[in-house]
DNA sequence: ATATAAATGGTAATGACTTTCATTTAGAAT
DNA sequence: ATTCTAAATGAAAGTCATTACCATTTATAT
């Protein structure tokens, strides 16, 4: 268990949850690679470990790690398929994603202008802002060719 | 059938399909009030007139209507239920949404810092830009009581 | 009026996710 | 170390939005 995965068994202790191998496999599957993974992909990943997990183990803790603010639902619905994406919710680095429509690489910035539009945007409608998504879509270098 | 409609029911003509009742009332409830409707919203609507229209129908005249590029769907996964929304596709009057998180209600607004973001972001990483997704989460000026 | 491909409606299937419930287990108490 | 108990798990059934199938109906060209 890498020192990451052992913060964040930390969290859920704190928390008041027990600590059993398959929540600590999932919380390794997002703290590696990409980090930004499906139920369904949890799943065959860690079932390489724990043959007999159950896919309901993997939905019903990806839903407690974000009750904890372990994790957060990737902005935006899943790539091409219809099923969900979750990453490591890193509260003080705001990002968005940049995803590739052909391959579903997916590319992480933190530019982003949208203080600005937020203040006038909450002037004129009176509405109290909460938060934000964005998501660029487009071809990656590997994908451009044709249309 | 008003002007909007028999412009969008021309379109319709132009590209090879058929003229029904179904069509002509799904495209109505489109022109109408708000305009962010999700397949069964119209289904319901329609249903008041053509009370044996199939849901079906519904679904699938939506997806016609976005191939021909009539329709388009609303940005991001629906309010709160699980259901993707669908409105009128303006070609030339790009925009965003303000959601309300309690009561649902949608605002439309058109200012988009995207461009400079969009610039950036492809010399930096090489990706042909697409398209670009913002939507904003809020409490209207009604929801505005408590956290 | 007739022919025919397209459109429709009803029903079944799909797929992501949730619920239910009987069994197992982490962690506390002894 | 053993016992206890609420929490966690796994297997199976259930939801719900959307799609696929197929027999029947209908818009439109002839
Ligand atoms: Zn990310
Ligand atoms: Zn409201
Ligand atoms: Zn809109
Ligand atoms: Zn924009």
């Amino acid at each position: 268990m890498n020192d990451k995965v052992s913060d964040l068994v930390d969290q859920m202790k704190r928390c008041g949850y027990k600590v059993t191998n398959q929540r600590e496999l999932i919380l390794k599957e997002f703290t590696e690679k990409g980090g930004h993974l499906s139920a369904q992909e949890v799943y065959e990943n860690v079932r390489k470990v724990i043959p007999h997990i159950s896919l309901t183990t993997i939905y019903r803790n990806i839903e407690m790690l974000i009750d904890i603010g372990v994790l957060c639902p990737v902005e935006l619905a899943s790539a091409s398929d219809g099923s969900a994406l979750y990453e490591i919710n890193r509260i003080h680095d705001h990002h968005h994603h940049l995803v590739c429509t052909k391959c579903g690489k997916i590319i992480e910035f933190n530019m982003c202008l949208f203080q600005e539009i937020g203040k006038k945007l909450s002037s004129i409608t009176q509405f109290k802002i909460d938060e934000h998504r964005l998501k660029v879509f487009g071809r990656c270098p590997k994908c451009q060719h044709g249309r």
